[in-house]
DNA sequence: CTGAATCTTTACGACATTTTTACGTGTCGC
DNA sequence: GCGACACGTAAAAATGTCGTAAAGATTCAG
C-alpha cells in the first residue's frame, strides 16, 4: 500500500466529461487536478510533477501528440489517452508519441478506474533496480558499461548499431513498430525511411545471431516492426 | 458473485412480451424496470442507470436506431435488440450502432435468459480486468506486447488476422457486423466486400481454435456478423 | 590531405502477406 | 427436392515487404 496518494492530472476541455473522469480517478483515492488547454496542461504536468495524466486528444488548441513528444523529452509518467471513435489514427499516432494506453469514448467508469489503477500501479514498481546486464543466447549485454560480449568476445558495434539493441532490449517480448523505432534512434523526420532499420537490424543479426539467416532472437514481425525475444 | 442485483430496462410497446421478458428476467435475479416509448425510455435510462437495456426495435414512436446512436454518446450499458424477421436491416443498423446482441422474434424464454446472463457478465469483469491480456481456451492474447501464444506455444498473426483478432476480442459475447468490421480494419471503401471476412476468420480459426471446422471462440452470425466468446 | 570508420543510399532477389479466383457445403424458402 | 444465398476452404496471382550486398557520402583523427 502507498504512503501517498497518487497525483493525477486531467487534460480535458469539456467540463462534463472533466467531471465525470474527475468523480471515478477520485473514487481511486487519488489527488486530482485539471487543465482546460494543452499549454496549461504542459505547465501544470510540469509544476505538479503527476504520477498520471490523462488526455483528451481532441483538444482545440493545439495537437496532443506534440504535447506528448514535449512531455515525454523530459518526463516518463504514464499517459492515459481520451479518444473518440473518429481519432483512430491520432490514437497510434499518440502511442508512437510515447503514451501508455487509451480509452475510446463512450467508455464507462469502471473501464477508467481499471485503467488508472493499472498505470499507477507501474509507479510502485518501477523503482525497483532495473539489472543492468542482459543475457540472450551466448550474448551479454553490459548497459551500464556500453559492452557487448558474445562467447565472452567483445563485440563492437557503432552508436546507432548499439542504440537500435538498447530500444529493443528495453521491452523484452514487446514489439516495437518501425515508427517508433525509427523516431527514437533517427528522429521524427525519419519516420519514413524504414529501410534504415532493415540495414541494422541486418547488421545486428549478423554480429550476435549464430544464424543471422534464422534470428532467434531479434525477430521480425513483417509490416509492423521488431520483437526482442530473450 | 455480485453483491447488488443488476437493473435492467425494458424498453417494449406490447403488454405481452413485456411481461414475458420481465419475467424471464427477473428469474435472472434482476431489478426490472419499463418503458413502453423511446423518449420515455431515453430517460429512464438516464436517470436509472441500467446495468443492461432491452430494446425492441419496432417500437411505434421514433427509430430505435437513434436512441442507441443517442445512447452510445453518454454510455456503454450493453444493449440487446429485440426485433422481428421482417426487420432484418433494421436489426444490422442497430448493431453497427452499437447494440451488443439481439434475438428474434418468436425467442425461448431460455435464449434470453442465456444472452442476458452473458451480457451481464461483462458488468463484473469490466471493472476489473485491467490486465491487457485476455484469455480463451488454451490461447493467450497479451495485447501490450503485441503476443498470441496458444498451448505455451508463440502464434505468428499477420497484421489483418491480428487487427481481426483486437476487433473481436474488444468486446467479448458482442455481436460485431461485417460492415463494422471491415470499416474498421479495411477501412471505409470496403464495406461491400465481406468476402475477406471469411478468409481471415477462416485464418484464424485454423491458427486458435482446437476444432477449426468446430469453433467455440470465433462463431459465425450468419448474415450479420461475427462474435467472439469467451 | 588521407584513410578508416560509419552512415546513407541504391538495387534486386527472396519471401510474406494480401487479394482474387474457384469450388464445395449447408441452410432456407418455395 | 430445387435454386438462391451465405459461408468456409484452398490455392493461384498480385502486391508489398524484407534481407543483403555493395557502392557513394560523410565524418573525424592524425
Amino acid at each position: 500500500m502507498n504512503t501517498t496518494p497518487a497525483k493525477v492530472l486531467i487534460i480535458e476541455d469539456e467540463k462534463q466529461i472533466r467531471r465525470f473522469v474527475r468523480v471515478a480517478v477520485e473514487e481511486e483515492g487519488c489527488l486530482v487536478s485539471e487543465a482546460e488547454t494543452m499549454s496549461q496542461g504542459l505547465i501544470e504536468a510540469g509544476s505538479r510533477k503527476p504520477d498520471l495524466l490523462i488526455l483528451d486528444l481532441g483538444l482545440p488548441d493545439g495537437n496532443g501528440i506534440d504535447l506528448i513528444r514535449d512531455l515525454r523529452s523530459w518526463s516518463d509518467v504514464p499517459v492515459l489517452i481520451l479518444s473518440a471513435r473518429s481519432q483512430e489514427n491520432d490514437k497510434i499516432d499518440a502511442l508512437d508519441a510515447g503514451a501508455d494506453d487509451y480509452l475510446t469514448k463512450p467508455f464507462s467508469v469502471g473501464e477508467l478506474r481499471a485503467r488508472v489503477r493499472a498505470l499507477l500501479r507501474r509507479r510502485s514498481r518501477s523503482g525497483e533496480a532495473a539489472s543492468p546486464v542482459i543475457e540472450f543466447g551466448n550474448v551479454l549485454v553490459d548497459m551500464s558499461r556500453r559492452l557487448v560480449t558474445r562467447d565472452g568476445e567483445p563485440v563492437h558495434l557503432t552508436p546507432i548499431e548499439y542504440r537500435l539493441l538498447s530500444a529493443l532490449l528495453a521491452h523484452p517480448g514487446k514489439v516495437l513498430t518501425q515508427r517508433n523505432l525509427l523516431r527514437e534512434i533517427w528522429g521524427p523526420s525519419f519516420i519514413e525511411s524504414s529501410h534504415y532499420l532493415r540495414v541494422y537490424v541486418g547488421h545486428l543479426r549478423q554480429k550476435l545471431e549464430d544464424d543471422p539467416t534464422q534470428p532467434t532472437h531479434l525477430l521480425t514481425e513483417t509490416g509492423v516492426g521488431y520483437r526482442f525475444q530473450p
